[in-house]
DNA sequence: TTCCATAGTTCAGAAATTCGGAACTGTTGA
DNA sequence: TCAACAGTTCCGAATTTCTGAACTATGGAA
């Protein structure tokens, strides 16, 4: 298995970012690790809707995610943590992450992405 | 031909909205009908980056800009005058769209965007 | 060490989407 | 009636997305 791929705060793109947060369901398993304010496993997100999304494409929601700079994950046992990058994108693009959030009806936590 | 479909302000959608400004080259054409206040035609909005659009593309791309409810399409003679739906959408989403061109660098005018 | 369970990734084929040239529609003007 | 023009629709090729199955990696038990 690759090493996982996370870009650089200067290497962030809005189109990978919009087209990430473009589909709901991209979006409910990013909130879920942005509002946690802490890590979430990919099991741990696969039944946030209203139906359980395959691992399969779970893990390649996650690494869109990933590759859009929006997540960082990382190995512990046998798990992964996964971590909203929220300031970073903030600090990047400002408001951004907070106007896509409010206009999907899912109000960011002001420390997370204020 | 069918007539065009624009969404009622109700009707907006996050997803859509995003999907449609999540392609560099639709944002670009989105940024110069905005920009511009005034409408626009499609042939004129054709070669705004490095390379023509075919007209076929270009076609689909106003299509997904119109149905996200980002612009407004009507025919006037021969010609589409395309104009921005800014104010709705943003009285739907604040926000959202100027923080979205911000990050694409393209700052929104005030009195359309803001 | 070997085996098993768990978490997640990668593979591969089917389904869906996107791209763009060619054909078409609708409007204007000669 | 005809030609020119603006934009849409059609359709086949290329690309992308989806997801079950196979695989990799880690940890724990025997």
């Amino acid at each position: 298995m690759r090493p996982l791929f996370h870009p650089a705060v200067e290497d962030l793109k809005p189109e990978a970012i919009l087209y990430a947060l473009s589909d709901p369901e991209r979006v409910a398993i990013f909130a879920q690790i942005a509002g946690l304010g802490s890590s979430g496993t990919c099991t741990a997100l696969s039944n946030l809707g209203d139906r359980v999304i395959p691992k399969s494409s779970l893990s390649q929601h996650m690494k869109v995610l990933r590759e859009a700079g929006l997540i960082r994950g990382e190995r512990q046992g046998v798990e992964m943590r996964n971590h909203s990058r929220c300031q970073e994108v903030d600090s990047r693009f400002p408001g951004l992450i907070g106007a896509i959030l409010s206009a999907y009806g899912r109000p960011p936590a002001a420390t997370n992405a204020g």
